[in-house]
DNA sequence: ATAGGGTTAG
């Protein structure tokens, strides 16, 4: 990483370092999703000290395919005899018997005209529809519009209608106008799409009131009547009221389907009640309803908002087995399901599968796949499928895009974030918000690109948003790794300003700043520490103080602090005051945390042994704590010699690989110059990576000549 | 497109 680290004075060796899973790392939002994991890789910088550490059956079986003209307002008012369509009879002339034309149902000139015919009259329809909601919910207003429909009206052309309104203050009065009429043979259908108007709008107060109406009326309700209402109560996200209409259906003499069975079952799914919605695709199942591919999409749907991440996969293979076949709703189900499970390699031998039997990927299948990968930092693949979105034209919304800008700064993809970034901005739906913005930031910071990261910023303003604490908690890293402490104050001057509390994650990004800078500017930043969290700033103020203090106290302090912030920082913290009392010589004080934090099992397996290996596993330490239990280990390893243990073949220290994005040596690098520096034995393992090992013979040589060092020494 | 089920998330 080009981070500009701390100044190199000559009393401090600085080195860059990041650490992993244990890192405070400038906040994303997205780690307030509940499927975020705690802690993401990040880089860190530590300053240490190195020596210290269907279409419906035509339903024109009827051979007569007379139909009218078009019902527009303009046909009615035109001659008839000019009309375009003049190879159909006109209105005037259907009365009469040389109106209708036969033609054999089963000829191709029978589906031509079904379509023709069927076509100028369903758009005239979906017209008067448009026009009916957008016109005064009176009497008046919509009999001026439905006067056009003029007086031949069938029972289907007021379906076609009101199935496609929307406005629920005009519909009922629709309704009406038809009723009174039309003399209805289905009358329970016109109620039907009435209440599809009110589910459209979320309106389950007005859908109620309608099937309360019909019920007086004396219109008996029948299933489609109950999954239209169901539908309506779980869209408007009252998944417990859909369960009592569920409940309501015997009463009115209706046996739940199929349909009603699979709305339900996303309906329980929705109001948290997953084991009813399980036993009622048991009843389904034992009851041989047809369970198709939408409801094995909602199955699956439950399994994965439930956390069963292998139940959505039995469910597909049990829907396999039972003959059903997937589709691409199934697929993009299945592709979403695998992102949510963090398990993106699923997701991809899924949409390989998907590929193989000969599907397509459309918007959600991309959305899905960019997801799991994104989610999971599988970077290169992420990348791709942005790639293939952008090569078929498929735009991103605001929320993929921040998907994939988070995963850029996570694995550290600074230049493509800066594309994205530019696609983005391009784009003339997609605007950039605060997300967009703070992932942003957050990657410039972690570069260390201070100009373009207050570039970004002022773009925010710009564009009208507050700098918000994910922001300023990336700038003061930012200004941390580039040694500017006056604008790190600055920072957290400004987020005081804005009436912004300091949470723990920006407090130990401030403790993180603490240890990349150098001793005489640290006054100016313990100061912040203080007025952030009181507790904090003691446990810091001891810990400067060096020796001065009660034994006991120092140990206590920190004790309470770790217990007052949350389990997900407490490693965090424990790093960076660790290397704070690398970098200020507190060798025994470094100690005593790193006692404190596995007495708390902050941390936890640092050393192993097995009877053929004793090792050391620093992979989750920072630099100066992966020093501090070096030296630790090796004073165990000591005093194991002088009391004549048994050593194992092999010892080994396991430093992980140690390659992060944002930084050009890890811990393993720097790892491998300090143990030669100290002349220790191990050597990297060719087969093991990030592996340094050593024999028994030569650890016992080491730890021997060692002992007589000190001895001379002292 | 022709009375009923899902699709968009951080």
């Amino acid at each position: 990483m080009a981070h500009h680290l701390c100044s190199s004075t000559s009393s401090v060796s600085l080195h860059d370092h990041h650490c992993f899973s244990n890192s405070l790392s400038p906040p994303r939002m997205l780690q307030l999703t509940p499927f975020q994991p705690m802690l993401k890789p990040r880089n860190f910088n530590y300053s240490v000290k190195l020596n210290s550490l269907s279409l419906s059956k035509p339903s024109l079986q009827v051979t007569k395919v007379s139909l009218q003209e078009p019902l527009s307002a303009e046909t009615q008012n035109s001659n008839p005899s000019k009309s375009p369509n003049s190879q159909f009879p006109d209105k005037k002339s259907s009365s009469s018997s040389k109106s209708y034309i036969w033609v054999n149902p089963r000829s191709p000139r029978a589906s031509q005209l079904r379509r023709q015919s069927y076509d100028s009259r369903y758009s005239s329809l979906v017209k008067i529809a448009e026009s009916l909601d957008s016109c005064n919910p009176t009497v008046e207003d919509v009999s001026n519009v439905l006067v056009s429909l003029g007086d031949n009206i069938i029972e289907q052309d007021a379906v076609v209608v009101l199935n496609h309104m929307s406005n629920p203050e005009t519909a009922p009065i629709v309704l009406k106008h038809f009723q009174q009429r039309l003399k209805l043979t289905k009358e329970v259908i016109l109620y039907n799409v009435t209440l599809k108007v009110f589910r459209k709008c979320g309106d389950l107060e007005r859908a109620e009131k309608m099937f309360d109406e019909m019920v007086e009326r004396g219109v008996k309700p029948d299933n489609v009547t109950f999954s239209t209402i169901i539908s309506c109560a779980r869209l408007c996200s009252l998944p417990k009221r859909a369960v009592d209409w569920f409940e309501k259906m015997p009463e009115f003499g209706c046996e739940p389907d199929n349909v009603n069975y699979s709305v339900m079952i996303d309906a329980y799914g929705r109001a948290g009640n997953v084991d009813m919605a399980l036993s009622l695709y048991d009843r389904a199942r034992t009851e041989k309803w047809r369970i198709d591919a939408l409801t094995f999409s909602t199955l699956i749907k439950i399994y994965g908002m439930s956390g069963n991440f292998d139940g959505c996969l039995n469910v597909y293979e049990e829907m396999k087995v039972l003959g059903v076949k997937p589709n691409l709703v199934i697929y993009n189900t299945l592709l979403d399901t695998m992102g949510r499970a963090k398990r993106p390699w699923q997701a991809k031998s899924i949409y390989k599968e998907m590929m193989n039997n000969g599907f397509l990927p459309n918007w959600g299948t991309y959305a899905s796949l960019l997801r799991a990968y994104a989610r999971a930092r599988y970077g290169e693949d992420a990348l791709n499928v942005y790639k293939e979105m952008k090569e078929k034209g498929l735009e991103l919304n605001v929320i993929l895009f921040n998907t994939i800008l988070a995963m850029c700064a996570d694995v550290g993809y600074t230049d493509e974030a800066t594309e994205i970034f530019e696609d983005m901005k391009s784009t003339e739906t997609c605007k950039p918000d605060s997300w967009t913005f703070s992932s942003l930031i957050t990657i410039y910071s972690c570069s260390g690109k201070v100009s373009e990261a207050e570039a970004t910023l002022n773009e925010m303003l710009e564009a009208g948003f507050e700098p918000n604490i994910f922001v300023l908690t990336s700038l003061i890293q930012c200004y941390g790794k580039a040694n500017l402490t006056d604008d790190v104050v600055r920072t957290f001057n400004r987020l005081l300003e804005l009436g912004i509390t300091p949470d723990d994650r920006f407090c130990g990004c401030l403790l993180n700043v603490m240890t990349q800078t150098p001793k005489e500017e640290l006054g100016k930043l313990t100061n912040c520490i203080e007025k952030a969290n009181s507790k904090l700033g003691y446990v810091v103020k001891l810990l400067k103080e060096g020796e001065n203090f009660e034994g006991g106290i120092f140990k206590r302090e920190a004790a309470e602090l770790f217990d007052s912030i949350g389990a997900d920082v407490r490693k965090a913290y424990c790093n960076c005051l660790i290397d704070l009392c690398v970098n200020l010589n507190l060798l025994e004080r470094a100690c005593e945390l790193l006692d404190l934090g596995l007495t708390l099992e902050i941390y936890t397996g640092i050393q192993s042994k097995t009877p053929t290996q004793w090792s050391l596993h620093v992979k989750s330490l920072s630099l100066g704590a992966a020093l501090t239990a070096l030296h630790v280990w090796m004073n165990d390893l000591s005093r194991a010699l002088e009391n004549g243990e048994e050593f194992p073949s092999l010892l080994g220290i396991n430093t992980g690989h140690g390659k992060h994005k944002y930084s050009d040596k890890g811990l393993a690098g720097v790892f491998e110059s300090h143990l030669k520096e100290i002349n220790a034995p191990f050597h990297e393992a060719p087969e093991k990576v990030g592996w340094f090992l050593t024999t028994k013979v030569a650890a016992k040589s080491w730890l021997e000549s060692r002992r007589s060092q000190e001895l001379v020494v002292a």
